[in-house]
RNA sequence: GGACAGGUGCCGGAGUGGUCUAUCGGGCUCGCCUGGAAAGCGUGUGUUGGGUAAAACCAACCGAGGGUUCGAAUCCCUCCCUGUCCGCCA
């Protein structure tokens, strides 16, 4: 959520900024322009008839009190009461329609964000390892794994159709040792704070991150009930400190977690969708971080160095790839994409996505730190993904097959999954 | 899911219609005192919005939202959360 006091203060200048994320980001600046003006003139005229009420109020007290006659002291309280009550509603009303406003902007991107309209104009910042060239013709990882029976696609699609996976025998136990591998890098070597959070959060933790209101179609929702299940952990752990005010010496807060993440992916039929790379459910392993303003672009580079060291580590070629300001996601000011080679496919598959929202989220959220001058002050938040599940399996089986059809899994995860080959 | 008891400031804990400007105690801040500390004394101590150059000042907030009233922490309704017991259950 953008501060509607710079908005007040600087429209042409906000105008500015959010247009370079295309022409529909700057919808509703007027409107919500409008109904600041509106609610502080309501809010004037509100706040002066109380003051006058509790003055009055206050007489009536002590005149009856002693016995004394308040019956011209009551003339005409009834209708400056009613004549509140009427602006109480206009004012709830209009602040009704500036939240809602507020909440559909999305955030300025920062000041020096690549330009650029589409995924082509992002730039290539980094890359790291080398396409793994083979001396056969390297299969996917579909073809793979259900020759090695670790992927069942067929009984997948039978229980819950399109969009869902299951994973068998060694396959089930790459993906579990996989998620303990980073949790304990994370957690053991890069100084976050391991969390399991709810997988089920409310519409408040949804708006609190950015998901709500704009995004419901993308969300699965609990028929009945007003929960959603996760489409990342970043929903539950970036609300940890909802509604709170941290200290100075509180920051940074790290945090790593697991959790499965559900998503629709509506109207994204046919798009990436062989094998894994598309999922409603997939597991992730998140970073988040929340941090003091001057420090959190300085955090972004770390917290997407600790998503780079998972890769680096199983040995797997990546590129990392900075997102223009016309493709950054709703609540992003900065984003990097890490994109890792799945030989197989032959193509980059998004595995992490690093994003710092600034104060975005946190002023959605009512996260505030007291600030060595007494102020309190949103913080920055943070997240990135430490990494993607499912497209890191890919990534990984598809590298490191063989010949004849086995995959002879890194060093580093020996121990976790019990075996150095699968097949 | 059922019954009962609760939800007040940083913490504990009063307050059942009107100077509540939320008693009191503890904590913490700053100051006095002291060789230094403790004790003691004094002082201050929330959030959001409006307002201002900044202040002053004004309004709202006693779990949340409605209602009654000239006036609500207090009365009424709905909901949420916590505790205890029962039921169910991994």
């Amino acid at each position: 959520m953008l501060d509607i006091g710079l908005i007040r203060k600087d429209p042409e200048g906000v105008r500015a900024r959010l247009a370079t994320r295309g022409a529909t980001a700057t919808e509703g600046l007027v409107q919500v322009l409008q109904a600041d003006e509106e609610r502080r003139k309501l809010v004037g005229e509100v706040e002066k008839l109380k003051s006058e009420r509790n003055t009055i109020s206050k007489e009536i007290g002590g005149k009856k009190a002693q016995g004394e006659s308040v019956d011209d002291l009551m003339a005409g309280m009834k209708e400056k009461s009613d004549r509140i009550a009427a602006l109480d509603r206009q004012v709830a009303e209009v602040e009704v329609q500036q939240e809602g406003l507020l909440l559909s902007i999305p955030n300025l991107p920062w000041e020096e964000c690549p330009k650029g309209t589409s995924p082509t104009d992002n730039p290539v910042v980094s890359k790291w390892g080398e396409p793994k060239k083979f001396d056969f013709k390297a299969k996917d990882h579909v073809a793979l794994g259900e020759a090695l029976g670790i992927l069942d696609f067929t009984a997948s699609a039978k229980i819950s159709g399109s969009g869902f996976s299951v994973y068998k025998g060694a396959g089930a136990r790459l993906e579990r040792a996989l998620i303990n591998w980073m949790l304990n890098l994370h957690s053991g070597e890069h100084g976050y704070t391991e969390v399991s959070p709810p997988f089920l959060v409310r519409e408040a933790s949804m708006v609190g991150t950015g998901q709500l209101p704009k995004f419901r179609d993308d969300m699965y929702a609990v028929e009945g009930g007003e929960l959603f299940l996760v489409p990342t952990a970043e929903v539950p752990v970036t609300n940890l400190h909802r509604e709170e005010i941290l200290t100075e010496a509180d920051l940074p807060k790290r945090y790593v977690a697991y959790t499965p993440c559900f998503r629709k992916e509506a109207g994204s039929a046919g798009k990436e969708t062989r094998g894994l790379a598309r999922m409603h459910q997939f597991d992730k392993v998140e970073l988040v971080c929340i941090e003091h303003p001057d420090r959190s672009m300085k955090a972004l580079e770390e917290l997407c160095g600790h998503a780079e060291a998972v890769l680096q580590k199983l040995g797997l070629h990546y590129r990392k790839i900075e997102l223009c300001a016309g493709d950054l996601g709703f609540g992003a000011a900065r984003c990097y994409d890490l994109e890792v080679w799945a030989p197989g496919m032959g193509q980059f598959l998004e595995v992490s996505s690093c994003s710092n929202f600034r104060d975005f989220q946190a002023r959605r959220m009512g996260l505030r730190f007291k600030g060595a001058d007494g102020k309190n002050r949103p913080c920055h938040t943070l997240n990135g993904s430490g990494t993607a599940l499912a497209r890191l399996f890919i990534a990984l089986v598809e590298t490191y097959q063989t010949k004849d059809g086995k995959v002879e899994i890194p060093e580093t995860l020996w121990a976790l999954l019990g075996t150095k080959t699968i097949g």
